[in-house]
DNA sequence: ACACCCTATATTCCCCTGCACATAGGTCGG
DNA sequence: CCGACCTATGTGCAGGGGAATATAGGGTGT
């Protein structure tokens, strides 16, 4: 279950409330592309404190509810690390939110992940996905509906998919850079 | 439920399978990002059915299983184009398929629709994605894991966000453009 | 001859997850 | 004073959706 790694991801950096979790989620963690909504969150907190991977604190706050703030325990430090280094199978979908999760929270644990995992996706995009994708052949359709205008429906199909193309472009130029960064040992100048 | 849209809009297309639906949606259909898997389709299809929206042929072929070939009903049709018609809402991560289904989907049916969706998705996209993220401050974190080393994490952190600010900058080109091809009536040259 | 994959449909089990709602104190504007 | 909104926690319900499995004919490779 993903969401169980970003709780716990965001749980190595800080102690956080379920409430703190879903306002990263809707605030810095968007990019991340990975989100539900609060009562997933407390839900999910619950089954986690069960597996003895997280635990919490009661902080007894004046001016707002009491909040439990949460911690990770060493059996949820251990379960993130095997979840880092448990093979990485990339998303056929590349906007899915598989490599950011994987790169962010297992690729904090250790350089070595976060290497092994952008090269991985790289190979993975670069073969499946650096294609320049075909046109649709208007002979393939034949609508059911006399009004719809097949040309038009078709070009709205194609600059669609020039959106993914150039989408999919610029994040496969990202990959070679962040690893080539990685590589050399620091990421930020 | 975005699935019942997909499959209904494909069918405005041409007839389909269950089967068909899927490898559309592995294939060229990858790129609006939305995907389930083939036992989700049938149940959905079944769904559909039910409620009159679309009708299936059985298809007897040779050298192959029977293929149902569903088409869309006229109640389908009108299904399709309420939604097409109903007021849309972006969704807070830019990564989300609604647009882009609500584009392509919505938009084939009718050019003032398409124009509509692309405008309220570009407003919004630039009240709230255009403006440059925040640096993640080190001073908020307090690592549980004495190993982790707090400067590369926030480092992976920076990159992905910039990863997803590079995205949304050119997503935000690519709405103008195709507004502005959109609003001149022609969407290929 | 046998293994394996492709087309094609479908079911069962079980968990995930959104929506609506409940609770409750604090703050702020009209 | 009241309504609206923020912090902060949850519950109940209904439906979405993945994994595994079943069935079954045809083609392809070794």
């Amino acid at each position: 279950m993903l969401l169980d790694y970003v709780i716990l991801g965001m749980l190595t950096l800080r102690r956080l409330s379920g409430y703190d979790l879903r306002k990263w989620m809707e605030g810095p963690g968007r990019y991340i592309g990975y989100g539900v909504k609060l009562p997933q969150i407390y839900r999910r907190l619950v089954k986690l404190v069960e597996r003895g991977w997280v635990a919490f604190d009661v902080d007894v706050r004046e001016r707002a509810p009491d909040a439990k703030v949460y911690r990770l325990t060493e059996a949820g430090r251990e379960a993130l690390l095997e979840w880092a280094r448990s093979p990485y199978e990339p998303s056929s979908r590349p906007m899915d939110p598989d490599f950011r999760l994987r790169f962010v929270f297992g690729g904090q644990l250790d350089r070595e992940i976060a290497i092994s995992v952008v090269r991985t996706e790289l190979e993975y995009r670069l073969k499946y996905d650096a294609a320049t994708p075909e046109q649709p052949r208007a002979d393939q359709y034949e609508p059911e509906i006399p009004e719809l205008d097949l040309d038009w429906a078709l070009g709205l199909h194609t600059v669609v998919r020039e959106l993914g193309f150039a989408t999919t472009s610029s994040y496969i130029a990202w990959l070679k850079l962040t690893l080539s960064r990685l590589e050399a040992g620091r990421i930020l100048p």
